[in-house]
DNA sequence: AATGAAGGCAACCGCAGAAGG
DNA sequence: GCCTTCTGCGGTTGCCTTCAT
């Protein structure tokens, strides 16, 4: 066991490769084969440390690696792995062909974990945050509709005000009202639970537990009932800070929410019930950002309906029924 | 057109495990 | 069993490019 000494031998270079450098490394391997990287720079002429060459070759040089951007097929396939096992690279570039562990990391941390924040999801758990400050936006978004309201309350009790109100509601009906009662109503119910969260949190935790959440949900008269995934059916979740294989119900709150969430997408979120988590998503959150993408990723999910990513612990279906026969999957479970 | 910010990516660093003496 | 060397991996950094102002 033991650091290497290569590389804190003076001297050597560092930094981008050079084209003559890539050609000499290049040459040298077809010829010879890597052989023992730390004798292969002298043997090659190259001023480089062992480990620098064994990096160029395995992210650059070699053969079979494959350029250009990730095809959707391998976004879901990062995902997929990325739930189960976590930062393991290495053992996510096995399953896919041509592409580096280095490149895959430098993807997900660039694209598909921002992505994943963006929609509201622990990047880490792959499962909806429940902590305040992640549904802060959407909680901004729905006090300033709760004002609106608060405007179309008062424009009603005052007839002169009512074609101001009507214009602050845009057109909207008796049913718009009520519509937007709902969202006010549901508000109230994140606000009192984030409340309630912070309250309680002490020093240090933030996160809203799942039963604030659970009590959100329900005084918001959610008719959703609590899905969970039967006991004993747990979902691995192996990565660092991970959550043990417990159940996360699909919860009201669990759900971004914007203040533009049309009437339909309202319903559905309220009869999710039967849903799993992430089908709520799918089928009704309005895009935080382009989230076009990930739509197609739900549906591909959908789809295959196993991914921990789609459902979470809700998901009745587990990754061992996915890749059932795959050793690379047994092996972490 | 100039400049600063943000994003993307290649490469480095340091740790840990495997292998061999 | 211990020590040394080598390799591989994951996290992080820094440079270059692109975008926004």
């Amino acid at each position: 066991m033991g650091r290497s000494p290569c590389c804190d031998e003076r001297g050597l270079k560092k930094g981008p490769w050079t084209p003559e450098e890539d050609e000499k490394l290049l040459q040298y391997i077809q010829k010879n084969g890597h052989g023992s990287w730390r004798t292969l720079p002298r043997l090659a002429g190259l001023n480089r440390c062992g480990k620098s060459c064994r990096l160029r070759w395995t992210n650059y040089l070699r053969p079979d690696i494959k350029r250009g951007k990730f095809s959707t097929e391998e976004e879901q396939t990062i995902l997929h792995l990325h739930s189960i096992i976590g930062n393991k690279w290495s053992a996510i570039a096995t399953h896919l062909p041509g592409r580096t562990d280095n490149e895959i990391k430098n993807f997900w941390n660039t694209h598909l974990k921002k992505r994943l924040i963006q929609m509201g999801y622990d990047p880490m758990t792959h499962r909806p945050r429940t902590d305040f400050f992640a549904a802060l936006p959407q909680l901004i978004a729905l006090a300033s509709l709760r004002e609106q309201l608060a405007a179309a309350a008062a424009a009603a009790a005052d007839p002169t005000a009512a074609a101001a109100a009507s214009q602050v509601l845009q057109g909207g009906g008796a049913d718009h009202v009520a519509i937007q009662a709902a969202k006010l109503q549901y508000l109230q119910c994140l606000l009192q639970s984030a409340g309630d969260t912070i309250a309680s949190a002490g020093a240090g935790a933030i996160g809203v537990s799942a039963h604030d959440a659970d009590a959100a949900l329900s005084a918001a008269d959610c008719s959703a009932s609590q899905q969970g995934t039967p006991s004993g059916s747990a979902v691995p979740t192996p990565t660092s800070g991970g959550h043990p294989s417990g159940q996360m119900p699909c919860t009201f709150s669990d759900v971004p929410v914007s203040s533009d969430v049309e009437a339909n997408q309202l319903g559905l979120l309220l009869d999710c019930g039967a849903a799993d988590g992430f089908a709520c998503h799918g089928n009704s959150l309005p895009p935080l950002a382009d989230l076009s993408d990930v739509v197609n990723l739900v549906d591909g999910c959908s789809a295959t309906a196993s991914s921990s990513f789609c459902g979470g612990a809700s998901s009745p279906l587990h990754w061992p029924e996915f890749f059932p026969d795959d050793p690379f999957i047994t092996d972490f479970l």
